[in-house]
DNA sequence: ACCAATTAATTGGTCAACCAAAATATTGGT
DNA sequence: ACCAATATTTTGGTTGACCAATTAATTGGT
C-alpha cells in the first residue's frame, strides 16, 4: 500500500517534465513581454541552451504549441508567435497544459450537448448510406452485446455514425476528439459490465428510428434519455465504489 | 494569375508529406488486420524500413497519433494501439489527416452550438470574478475597436472568457480547439474590417448583461442573435468577394 | 554616402550513432 | 524436464553533427 502510494508522490512530480516544462518557460517569456506576439522567439538553439535543455526536447515543445495553433514554425527562418494577442495567448497556454485530466463531470456534460445536436442534425440531413451505417453499426453493437464480452467501442462507434451523418466535419472532429476521454470514463467506471443491456439496445433503436423518420425533436429528445439513462447508471455505480464494498482497485 | 494556380496546385500535392503520409499508412496496416489494437505495433526501426523513410518521421507520425490517443507509447518496450476497436480506429484515423480544412458552415454551425450553450452555462454558474474578466475582455475589445485597428483577438478572447465561466473545462478546451479556425475563417473573409463595429459592441455588452443577471436562456438568445449577425454578414462578403469588384486578394 | 552583389552566419530540418531500460534468449543447476 | 540467473538482443529515448535555405553582414563599385 504505502509503495505504492510512495510511487504516486513520485510519479506526480515527475509528471511535469521535458516539453510541459518547456511550454510553461515559453509562456513566462511571452507574457512577461519578452516575447511579443507577431515576431520571432529565439532559435531552438539559444532556447534549448537558455532554458537548460536538449534541442529536442524545445522542439517538441514548439511542435506541440505550433498543433494547438499558437506557434507557427517558418522553416529555415524561424518560429513566430501567431496572431492571436498576448491576452488569449495566456488563456490557451494555460489550457495546453490541463487539457488532459478532464473532470468526468464536464466530460458527460459536453458530450450530451454535442450528441444532441448530432442526433438533432443527423435526422434532418441524413442519407440513405448513412441509415445504412448506423444499421450496421447497431448490428455489430447488439451482436457482441449477445455474446455477453463488453461492447464499449461498438457502443461509441454507434454514435460516431450519427456524428457522421450530421455531415458537420467539426462537429464530427469533435466527437472524435472527446471520445478516447469517455472511454476512458467508462472503463474506470466499469460501465462495460452494464447490466442494462436490453434496455441499452433499445434505446439505440430508437433514436435510430427518430433518425429515419427524419423527426429531429424525436431524435434530440431520445438521445437526451439515453445518455441521461447511462449517466445515471454510472453515478450510482461510483456511489457504490466510493462505499467501499472491497479494496481491490 | 496562371503562375499562382500553378503553386496552388503543386502545394495540393505536396500536401500530404512526411507524417501524414506514414500515418495514412499506418492506418492501412491497422484496417487491414495486420495490426491489432492493443497488440505492439512494429518497432520504429522497423516501421522506418519498411515505409522507407527516416525514424525521425516516424517518431513525428507516432506522436501526433499519441496525441489524439490512438496510440500509447511505453518508454524503452514498444507502442501499442489504444484499447478503442478496429472500426472506430478506422474513422478516428482518416479524420484525423483532414482535421485541418474544415469548411466554413460546418466549423460555424458548430461555433454557434458551443456558444449558445457555453452562454447558458456561464449565465448559471459565473463567478464574480468571471464577470471581472469578461468586463475586462469587452472592455479591451472595445478600445481597440475604436482606435480603429482590427480587434478579432479581443473580440474572440470576450468569448472565451465566457466559456471559462461555464467552468466546464471540456467545453472550454472544445472552444480552444476550433478558435484557430475561426480566426482563419475571419482573416480569410476579411472580417476584420467589420463597419458594424457599434452593433457588435452593443451585442457583446447585452450578452454580458444576461450573464450577469443569470438569466440562460437570455443569454443564450442574445449569443445565437449575434453570431447570426456576424455569420449573415460574412455570407454577404462572400458574396460580394466571388461577385469579383477586383482581384486584390 | 548610397546601393547592389557577394560572402558569412544563423535558422529549422534531417539523419545516424549512441544510451539505458525492457524483453528475449541462453545457460547452468537441480 | 524445469526453473532461476545471466547474457544478448531489441526497444524507445537522446544527443550531436550535418544540410539546405534563409537572413544578416560585408564588400566593392559608383
Amino acid at each position: 500500500m504505502s509503495t505504492s502510494e510512495l510511487i504516486n508522490s513520485f510519479q506526480e512530480i515527475r509528471i511535469e517534465s521535458s516539453s510541459d516544462k518547456i511550454i510553461r518557460q515559453v509562456r513566462t517569456l511571452i507574457t512577461s513581454g519578452q516575447l511579443n506576439p507577431g515576431d520571432r522567439l529565439p532559435s531552438e538553439r539559444k532556447l534549448s541552451d537558455r532554458l537548460g535543455v536538449s534541442r529536442g526536447h524545445v522542439r517538441d515543445a514548439i511542435k506541440k504549441l505550433e498543433f494547438y495553433g499558437i506557434l507557427k514554425t517558418l522553416p529555415q527562418s524561424g518560429t513566430v508567435v501567431a496572431g492571436i494577442g498576448i491576452t488569449a495567448l495566456e488563456g490557451l497556454i494555460s489550457d495546453v497544459l490541463r487539457i488532459e485530466n478532464s473532470d468526468f463531470t464536464a466530460l458527460v456534460e459536453t458530450r450530451v450537448m454535442l450528441e444532441t445536436e448530432s442526433a438533432k442534425l443527423a435526422a434532418t440531413r441524413r442519407t440513405d448510406e448513412d441509415i445504412l451505417d448506423i444499421t450496421q453499426a447497431l448490428k455489430a453493437y447488439a451482436i457482441k452485446l449477445k455474446s455477453g464480452e463488453p461492447a464499449i467501442e461498438e457502443d461509441l462507434m454507434f454514435h460516431l455514425k450519427i456524428a457522421e451523418a450530421t455531415q458537420n466535419t467539426v462537429l464530427k472532429s469533435l466527437m472524435l476528439i472527446i471520445t478516447p476521454d469517455i472511454i476512458k470514463n467508462f472503463i474506470q467506471l466499469d460501465i462495460c459490465n452494464d447490466k442494462r443491456t436490453t434496455s441499452v439496445l433499445q434505446e439505440h433503436e430508437l433514436i435510430l428510428q427518430h433518425i429515419i423518420e427524419k423527426n429531429p425533436e424525436g431524435a434530440a429528445a431520445a438521445m437526451q434519455t439515453h445518455l441521461r439513462d447511462v449517466s445515471e447508471y454510472s453515478r450510482g455505480l461510483k456511489k457504490r465504489q466510493s462505499n467501499g464494498a472491497n479494496g481491490t482497485h
